[in-house]
DNA sequence: TAAAAAAGCGAACGTTCGTGCTATTATTTT
DNA sequence: AAAATAATAGCACGAACGTTCGCTTTTTTA
């Protein structure tokens, strides 16, 4: 790896901890500069624009995540998909990120403001819950899941839990959220169970 | 009411879709300014500082946000419970303000910066969050629901659907997340609630 | 090791930010 | 109508913002 590379990680690797804390906005060239101790131009260089900065630190924020939710060793369907929301939820409570889940932050900052890096946002936003629907259609027609209730329904109710435990221990610092959501999640799996999968 | 009274009140009208849309930090004294025609010391002066300007921001979405969630000629127990349910879902599927609810936008932006602002977020949001759980009590109270289910449990998952609700749909301009909501909402109430009512 | 390329610095640019003054208007109150 | 007060404008400040440019230093390649 060269010299720039390594530079540019190391600027980027900053980045996700302001952005998790002071959002993506707050992840200025000169923030950037006085804490890594260089220039702003030096800063600036690596990525030509305020935009590509951001996007870069979205991307890096998105390696770090995955790296959280392996679930190697799992076997497709329900046992993989709780190894993912327990993945998620230790994510989220043991964060890397000292101001929460960047992209939660991210995505409420940027929901209002078209241009690049919403769409970027967007696009990952999107895969990490196609992720999740993913699981869960595997899990029902593997018949561990019972198919009364839609994919995306299920989606939508198993995200929120995960958005919102991690919204209300941001804004109190209480980790009784996560126990509040991994109960819901918990309740929501059984009930939605098959009675032949244990 | 005095003129400066008045103005003060569209400054905030302003400042609250502003919020809405670009976050409590986008509400800048220059934006304000130019967007009503005013100068900048003019704006500034009927606050004296922008933490100040901020909270009164806050004050005023407060008061819009509840006069959309009127609980008027309910019964106290499950049905007040849903008519408040359904109001929030109203309130934020057709916002008054253009960038979806400036509470929970506000609370992910500055649920890490200390300071005026956010103590006075987290009460408001803490005392939002105090009626659905006075709701939701009284109605386990009258024998409406189950008790099996901690009320602070129920509390946390039917505020996730309302705040998934809104995240989601800011996001992607898809009012489907709206129904997910609904459904979800249907089905949690319908399914703790005990036998003999309805 | 010399030449070429990449990385970084320093200073300046035009804007916008919040805030502080001093006037000058409007609006109340007497 | 006059006096007192409130409301707003105008101007300036220091700081932070993203960005550009030219120059120097470091690193890579040949």
């Amino acid at each position: 790896m060269t010299k720039g590379q390594q530079t540019r990680d190391t600027i980027l690797q900053t980045a996700t901890q302001i952005a998790s804390k002071d959002g993506l906005e707050g992840v200025s060239i000169g923030k950037l500069a006085e804490q890594l101790g260089m220039s702003k131009s030096g800063i600036f260089a690596h990525f030509g624009s305020k935009e590509d900065l951001q996007t870069a630190t979205l991307d890096l924020a998105w390696e770090i995540m995955a790296g959280h939710l392996s679930t190697a060793n799992t076997a497709p369907g329900l046992e993989r998909l709780r190894a993912m929301l327990n993945g998620w939820l230790l994510y989220l409570e043991h964060s890397p990120f000292q101001g929460g889940c960047v992209f939660m932050a991210a995505s409420t900052e940027f929901d209002g403001q078209p241009g690049k890096v919403r769409d970027h946002l967007l696009n990952l936003v999107v895969h990490a819950v196609g992720v999740l629907f993913e699981q869960l259609s595997t899990a029902q027609h593997l018949g561990h899941l019972r198919g009364d209730i839609p994919v995306p329904q299920m989606v939508f109710e198993l995200h929120a839990f995960l958005q919102a435990a991690n919204n209300a221990y941001q804004l109190s610092k209480d980790p009784q959220y996560f126990e509040y959501a991994r109960h819901a999640i918990e309740r929501h799996l059984s009930m939605w169970q098959t009675s032949e999968v244990l």
